[in-house]
DNA sequence: CCCGGTCTGTAGCATTTGTTACGCATTGCA
DNA sequence: TGCAATGCGTAACAAATGCTACAGACCGGG
């Protein structure tokens, strides 16, 4: 039984559907913090992440990164099908948090399971859709939300059940596309109203409804 | 034989698939200006444009409109689609431009086609991708341009043969999510150094040479 | 030809964001 | 323990953008 088959869309697939994934399927392994792919290589198949998590980033022309978004285990790296349905390169950055495993399905065998097995017809459109949907949403926040607005809606969104999210305030910067400077003078102010704390590496949220307010969430 | 049938995709279907088509397909005409979908409407099939041009747009808190994206002649709406697959409510605005014409494929016809016709999957699939692409693109350039440096690409990228952009500077600004007075003001610098010269209702660029070095695109 | 609506040109000020430049704290490793 | 690397806090300044306000130009319809 090969690896993918702890997720369910693979488990449905037609019995010789299941022949070929079996057939081509390689899995990798990568170390924290590898660069998994870089803007300009070519794709050579569908990427599921299996375990861990990967980051897909672009950097700006003066140097800073910004993260577009993970893709978790189960999920697809939705670059990588545009590039192998229309032959393109890769156009972001892909660095492996963890020890993250990755399963890669070559261009040829996920293009015929596509076409025939309605479980990846699904996933792949499902996996294209959401994307769509993540990224017009960010455009549409970046259009109407100040900064320390997308911050708070990120930090709430982030944090874990204990209100904690470990993220260094580079890192912080890098998701939300500006500097570091400017992320540390934000927090300074909610720090100051005391609806967070700061440690090294982590910022715990103690008061989420103030949070809420900022990043006009409904709580 | 359907309208549709004008654009090559769908003369590839197969027989069973043409005659599905043509039994559900509804052809709309708009007049100008007219809005076609709102926020938060459902969605009852694929659109595909056949004449005219959609201009799919969101609107900020403050009541500023920003264009996401404008669907062409052959061109079929990917929010609708993400909609049918996922029965989700439109996630934004949508106008018609000039006498369009619109075909309407109900979403239960849709989906079997999509199934089952290799041209109806490739064509889903790449108007999917293009759009993601469009999308990280404009996010990119969102993040490493400044507004004057999206304002030249934009106006290269869309000027007529002539040089001539027909579009007024409130419509410049919500192209770009922006004011129309920052447009202005950005306006004036180019024709203080004489690259544009600016009529009510449109924009003549002069100098392209000057505007591919403010947008960083080689000419 | 006049008038209301739309489009454009400008100015000045308020805010937000980016930059530069430090100093200190914490961590992990030699 | 000492040192280097990394992360954090802060200040002051520069630049970009947004907002408010107003005036003149142009257009089409009555």
């Amino acid at each position: 039984m090969n690896e993918l088959e702890t997720f369910e869309v693979f488990r449905t697939l037609s019995d010789p559907g299941k022949e070929q994934l079996e057939h081509g399927l390689l899995v990798h392994r990568f170390p924290k913090s590898q660069i998994v792919i870089q803007k300009g290589n070519s794709v050579s198949g569908a990427y599921v992440v299996i375990g861990g998590q990967l980051r897909v980033f672009t950097i700006t022309p003066q140097g800073n990164e910004a993260t577009l978004y993970f893709i978790r285990p189960g999920e697809i790296c939705v670059l990588a099908l545009n590039c192998i349905f229309n032959n393109l390169l890769y156009p972001a950055w892909v660095q492996a948090e963890a020890g993250t495993r990755v399963g890669v399905i070559p261009a040829p065998v996920y293009r015929t399971l596509f076409q025939h097995e309605p479980p990846i017809q699904n996933l792949t459109i499902n996996a294209l859709s959401v994307l769509v949907f993540r990224l017009m949403s960010e455009l549409e926040e970046i259009h109407s939300l100040k900064l320390d607005e997308r911050l708070a809606k990120f930090l709430l969104l982030r944090a874990g059940v204990d209100g904690v999210l470990r993220i260094t305030q580079s890192e912080l910067a890098a998701h939300l596309g500006t500097t570091r400077e400017v992320i540390a003078r934000l927090i300074a102010k909610l720090v100051a109203e005391k609806s967070v704390e700061t440690r090294r590496g982590a910022i715990a949220i103690k008061r989420p409804e103030e949070l809420a307010k900022a990043g006009s969430i409904g709580l």
